[in-house]
RNA sequence: GUGGCCAUAGUUCAGUCGGUUAGAACGCCAGGUUGUGGCCCUGGAGGUCGUGGGUUCAAAUCCCACUGGUCACCCCA
């Protein structure tokens, strides 16, 4: 074999596609059932652009970009996340101007140069939305909502929500400098990863997965004991009106994103159905966001998803798609037939109605084992003796029954 | 980036203590008295045993390296 697709990227192939296309259709109907329109952005940006928003000192900026440089000599980067492209084209669009609140969502392939493993790849696929220009509780409940309808609209039962608040400008570094000065009394016993992020991100270090980082930092003051009263009574309205949606939910005072732009509100479904990588969606509120990127003061929610977990959990639930099956499969008994068959096909197909007929001269018994593969609704066989009595035998293949057609309205059989 | 496991037909796998023509099932192709699929029967095609070294009279089998896959860590969707 002398080519292979690039470590970490991924045929979609014939046989998978159309679940594919089951579950982005369900999601974009959920989307614009919630009237939120796409945007289509480009996969790649500036480079300076994701470092902006998503952050320095991130892994995802620090070290999983794929970053090249261009023939004219400038950085860019293929997008490792949706929601910096979508707000660089906000602004750049102007869309604040002509509305006071966009609601938009995406769909699309995102790339991070990380270890491939169960549900994590290097090209991989996202969808989610923002609602940008609105700073309500409301908002934020809007797109936890919506997520979770998404994945109810599925058939998807085995995921659990849980909520954070990480504060806004004000509270969150008072917050970190009390956290700090907790950590760095019991440095020495946290793990090296732990260590390294007592400066730049102690947050992180609560979410640690290491068993023993997990008992010393048990007691350790949590961000929604120290939020200010703005950030306060937002996370309560957002407690509340999930309470009213009846959507339940966990407070998890430990949950941090991977990504600094977040305010306030953070949120993360996870399900039990996935392997070590069980995040399906995460999201949340950014209202310094669109400012850091030139834009004014706007402030923002909005919710990243991963499709490929999603499938693994479609594809274990052994959840189907919508057959896409051809109506009718016409064969051909004889040589001096087969032209009949082949414009009769195209008519059929020239109005609307999947067909297939064999295009490799193949024997009327290999003909009917292709219209059985193909799970054909009907099969017709139309030889010499069908064209001069201009009658012919429709077979429906599912529970074997006939009955005589006349072959020269075809078309019109199906399109009554 | 680090570590565990794995690599044999298209696919899922078997292959004894190293031993001579590497097998099965499914799939694919062709037939089963000359015009009807699914089940069944018969036959057929299809493998540089991941790649490169080494040990040996002899390697799919033992050893090493590389490549790829996979799972986990890290991190995240």
């Amino acid at each position: 074999m002398n080519y292979r697709s690039i470590k970490g990227t991924k045929d979609i192939l014939p046989s998978e596609s159309s679940m594919w296309q089951f579950a982005e259709r369900t999601i974009r109907d959920v989307f614009h059932q919630f009237n939120y329109k796409e945007i289509r952005t480009p996969i790649f940006e500036s480079t300076s652009l994701f470092a902006r928003s998503i952050g320095e000192l991130t892994d995802i900026v620090g070290k999983e970009m794929y970053t090249f440089q261009d023939r004219s000599g400038d950085s860019i980067t293929l997008r490792p996340e949706g929601t910096a492209s979508a707000i660089r084209a906000y602004i750049q669009n102007n869309l604040g101007e002509s509305l006071p609140l966009s609601k938009v969502y995406y769909i699309g392939p995102m790339f991070r140069q990380e270890r491939p493993q169960a549900g994590r790849l290097r090209q991989f696929h996202q969808f989610g939305a923002e609602a940008i220009g609105s700073p309500t509780a409301e908002t934020d409940v809007e797109i936890i909502a919506m997520t979770i309808e998404i994945y109810k609209r599925l058939g998807i039962t085995s995921y659990s929500l849980q909520i954070n608040s990480v504060g806004d400008e004000e509270c969150r570094p008072k917050y970190k400098e009390i956290l700090r000065d907790e950590l760095r009394k019991i440095a020495d016993q946290l793990s090296t990863e732990s260590q390294k992020r007592i400066d730049q991100n102690p947050m992180r270090v609560l979410d640690s997965k290491d068993e023993n980082d997990q008992k010393l930092t048990a007691s350790m003051p949590l961000i929604t004991d120290h939020l200010n009263e703005e950030c306060s009574k937002h996370f309560e309205r957002v407690k509340a009106l999930l309470t009213a949606y009846g959507i339940p939910y966990t407070v998890n005072g430990r949950l941090v994103r991977g990504l600094d732009y977040y305010t306030k509100t953070a949120f993360e479904i996870t399900s039990t159905e996935l392997g070590s990588q069980d995040a399906l969606a995460g999201g949340g509120r950014y209202d310094l966001l669109v400012k850091e990127l030139g834009g004014k003061q706007t402030p923002s929610v909005g919710f990243a998803a991963g499709m490929e977990r999603l499938m693994m959990i479609l594809e274990k639930k052994g959840i189907t798609p919508p057959k896409q099956n051809p109506k009718i499969f016409i064969a051909a008994a004889d040589e001096s037939s087969r032209e009949w068959v082949l414009k009769t096909t195209m008519a059929l197909r020239t109005n609307g109605i999947a067909s297939e007929c064999d295009l490799l001269s193949r024997s009327l018994k290999s003909q009917m084992k292709e219209a059985d593969r193909q799970q054909a609704e009907f099969s017709l066989v139309v030889g010499t003796m069908e064209l001069e009595s201009g009658k012919a035998l429709l077979k429906n293949l599912t529970d074997h029954t006939q009955q005589e057609i006349s072959v020269n309205d075809i078309v019109g059989f199906f399109n009554k």
